[in-house]
DNA sequence: TTATACTCTACATATTCGATAGAATTTATA
DNA sequence: TATAAATTCTATCGAATATGTAGAGTATAA
């Protein structure tokens, strides 16, 4: 998993403590969870483009959480930053691609396998939510 | 996943398929295959170094699958070339490390989470093996 | 009007990926 | 013994990606 992606779950679980009660600046949450800013920056962004994160420019602005940490899922956030939880794009159930040197996909042996394996971390992946992370038990 | 990776699984397939029955060439492997023969060529070394196959050099030479293709997981292809299964390094289970953003991991709030994905993931790639590939059933 | 904080685009730098090149070594066989 | 076939090993290379930095622009409260 690259940084930006566990930066942005990082910085999404610190908004989801704060759940309805206000913004966060970007500097502190920067501090806190010891993320370039710049670079947060970028990030916080991309997660308000995506509909996850509301923001309020100018003096006393900042970033809240917008959508309810219960239906954010580890699986948005990596396909958004990641991409394909798929091991290989032809088994990818929402971006599927072939891959570029597969002779015969209707012959690949790959296919069956991997596709069971995507679908299993992909469960797993939904059903990791913001507000697991929050939760001392489940 | 690389395609190095890719590559090699597809590569532990063919030499599967003739297992016990002598050696495959890497010219024949690469045109069935579609790889490019000499990246091939390092990745059969690699999987030679790493206890998987056996070569026979010179005239007539090639590679044979030296391990029983039930006893090759992807779990252990997927490590040798891509590496850790977990998406941080802080809760691989063979190759520990702290994260370098991690200001305190005993309070750190993904650690929990992201065990339990590395573990689930984990199961399904040591459940699947070379073998998996070859049976039409399960 | 000013300081604050988000918005947007461009750039930089290091590493990794995918692949190629070529020389060295080993071996069967003509 | 010469030769062709095949693996072995190391170096290199271009493109893409990851991880940031920089700076100008915009909105807003006080």
């Amino acid at each position: 998993m690259s940084k930006k992606c566990k930066y942005a779950v990082k910085a999404l679980i610190a908004l989801a403590e704060h759940y309805e009660q206000g913004n966060l600046f970007t500097a502190d949450i920067s501090k806190a969870q010891n993320i370039p800013k710049k670079f947060l920056e970028q990030i916080l962004l991309e997660l308000k483009h995506a509909g996850y994160l509301g923001s309020k420019q100018g003096y006393g602005g900042g970033y809240y959480m917008k959508k309810n940490p219960a239906e954010i899922t580890v699986a948005d956030i990596y396909r958004l930053f990641d991409g394909n939880i798929a091991l290989l794009p032809c088994v990818s159930l929402l971006r599927y691609e072939s891959c570029d040197d597969c002779l015969d996909e209707t012959t690949c042996a790959l296919k069956r396998e991997f596709a069971k394996i995507r679908e299993q971390t992909r469960l797993i992946m939904v059903n990791t939510t913001i507000q697991s992370f929050l939760t001392p038990e489940e």
